[in-house]
DNA sequence: TTTTTTTATTGATTTAAATCAAGCTTTGCA
DNA sequence: TGCAAAGCTTGATTTAAATCAATAAAAAAA
C-alpha cells in the first residue's frame, strides 16, 4: 500500500524523490510493510523557496516542520537591540523548525540562501496520521533523534574552542561532515554565504576570518577560491581543531 | 486504565512521581484518555546513580534513554589526545542519551555530579509499546522536540559570543533558565561543579573565570559564595550577555 | 585540632584578536 | 564598457585573554 498523492502547487516545480538529496532521511520510512513515506506522500508538500525569502519567522505560530531537499538555509535571531545573529545553517537532509512541535511557535528566522527546495509537513496532519500509522511516528522519532545528534555535534565542535583558529577549523570540519551526507566529494566545500555571515556566526570579525583563511592557505591546510574551499590536509586541519 | 507497575530494584530507593522534578515532562503524558505515563509505568525504571559514576560511556551500545529526576549530570567527550572536554550539563526534566535512538550507540560520557536519580526507559520496550499506544509515541516526539529546543537555545546562548564576559553571562542566564524549570527561585543558582569544569566547558582558563566573577561582583551584577550565585541585577547581566 | 591537599583568586607579562584604516577584487548596474 | 557599490584582504595599533607565578581559601586527611 502506498499513499502517494503528489502535490504540485503554482510556482512550484516538483522534484522527484529519487533525485532528491533528502533520500537518506526518507528511505528508512519506505522500509516498512506499508510503504508510507513522509515525503512523496499526501502529508508532505514540496516547495521551492527563492533567495532571501524567510521560510518562517521567530514567534510565528508553527503549523509545519520542514526538511531541506536542495540548497541551504540560514537561521537567525534578532537581539533586543535589533542586531541579527546567525545561529546556524541547514543543509539537505536536515530538519528546520522541528523544535516548534513542542513550543508551537517558531524560535528563529529561517531564510533561504539562494534557491532552495523544502518538504513541508503539516503538524496537525502529521499527528492525525501518526495515530493510524505508528511506523510514521517511529520515523519521526528517529528523525528528531538524528537532528538532535546533529545539534549536539555542532555544539560540541564549536563550543570550548579557545582560539579563533581552532574554532574556524572545527566549523569547516563540521560543514564538511554535513556536506558529505549529500555530496560525493569529501575534500571540497562550497560556502553558501559570505565572510560576514560566517564571522557573525562564529563570533569574530571578518578581518580575523580573512587572516585565518590566509594562514590556513599558507600552512597548506586548504586552498580557497572565493566561496570554494578545497581541503588539502585533513589531519592537519583536525589537529588545529582539537587544540 | 493505568499501566503502572512500580519497580524497586536492589539499592534503589523509589521516589514517587508526585514529588519528582520530572513532573513537567511526565504530566502531559497523563493527560490522555488512557492514563499511561512513561514514568511510573513498567516502561521506566527509577535508579539512583552515585557521585562520579558514569551512566554510560561514549561508543557503548545504546539500550536506553534516561531522564534526570534529581541532581545534575556532566557530559564529556574524550579528545584524540585523551583530554576530557565538558560538552554540557543536564538537569532535572532533561533527557540524556536521546540521540542514541538514531545512532544506536552513545556519543558522549554522562557522569553523575553528586547523587542523582534518573528514569531509565528501555528503547526496545519503548518501540514495542509505541506500536500499541500512539499517545506514548506522541509524548516522546514532544519530549525530543523539547530537548531539541533546549539544545538550540544552549547553542545560541553560547555561540558567537566575542568576549569571555558575554559568554559567561550567557552561560549563567542559560543555567538560570533551566534551573527555574525545577526550582522555585529565579534569582539563585547553585553551580553543581567547580571552576575548572566550567572553564573547560566554556573554553577559557580558570583564572579568566575567576577574574570575570570578581568583575561581575564589583559591578553589582551578582554575589558569589563558593558555588552559590545570587543574581542581583538581571537586566544588567542580560546586557553583558548580548555583548 | 592541625596539617596536607586541593581549589580559587590576584598580579605581571606575553600573546591573540579587536579595532581603525587603507587598498584590492569582485559583482551588479547604467 | 565603465563606474559604483559591496565584499574581501592586509597593515598598524589597541585591547582582551592566555600564560606564568604566587598567594589565599577551602576541603580532606592525619
Amino acid at each position: 500500500m502506498t499513499i502517494c498523492i503528489k502535490v504540485t502547487q503554482p510556482n512550484t516545480k516538483y522534484i522527484d524523490c529519487d533525485s532528491c538529496s533528502m533520500q537518506p532521511v526518507c528511505l528508512p520510512l519506505k522500509a516498512g510493510k506499508t510503504e508510507v513515506s513522509i515525503m512523496d506522500s499526501y502529508l508532505s508538500k514540496r516547495n521551492i523557496v527563492t533567495i532571501s525569502t524567510p521560510l518562517f519567522q521567530e514567534k510565528e505560530a508553527a503549523s509545519a516542520i520542514y526538511a531541506v531537499c536542495c540548497g541551504s538555509f540560514k537561521l537567525t535571531e534578532t537581539s533586543p537591540e535589533g542586531k541579527e545573529k546567525v545561529i546556524g545553517f541547514r543543509f539537505p537532509g536536515e530538519l528546520i523548525g522541528e523544535d516548534a512541535i513542542h513550543t508551537e511557535h517558531y524560535n528563529y528566522n529561517a531564510v533561504a540562501v539562494g534557491n532552495t527546495t523544502v518538504c513541508r509537513v503539516d503538524l496537525d496532519e502529521l499527528k492525525e496520521c501518526g495515530k493510524l500509522m505508528p511506523e510514521l511516528q517511529l520515523s519521526l522519532i528517529s528523525l528528531l533523534s538524528k537532528q538532535n545528534s546533529m545539534l549536539r555535534e555542532e555544539f560540541t565542535s564549536v563550543v570550548a574552542k579557545h582560539t579563533a583558529e581552532s574554532l574556524l577549523a572545527a566549523f569547516i570540519l563540521n560543514m564538511l561532515k554535513r556536506n558529505a551526507q549529500y555530496q560525493e566529494t569529501e575534500s571540497k566545500l562550497h560556502l553558501p554565504v559570505g565572510r560576514d555571515v560566517i564571522a557573525n556566526h562564529l563570533g569574530f570579525r571578518r578581518e580575523t576570518l580573512s587572516r585565518i583563511f590566509s594562514k590556513f592557505q599558507q600552512k597548506g591546510l586548504l586552498s580557497i577560491q572565493a566561496k570554494d574551499i578545497e581541503i588539502l590536509d585533513l589531519p592537519g586541519l583536525q589537529g588545529v581543531a582539537y587544540n
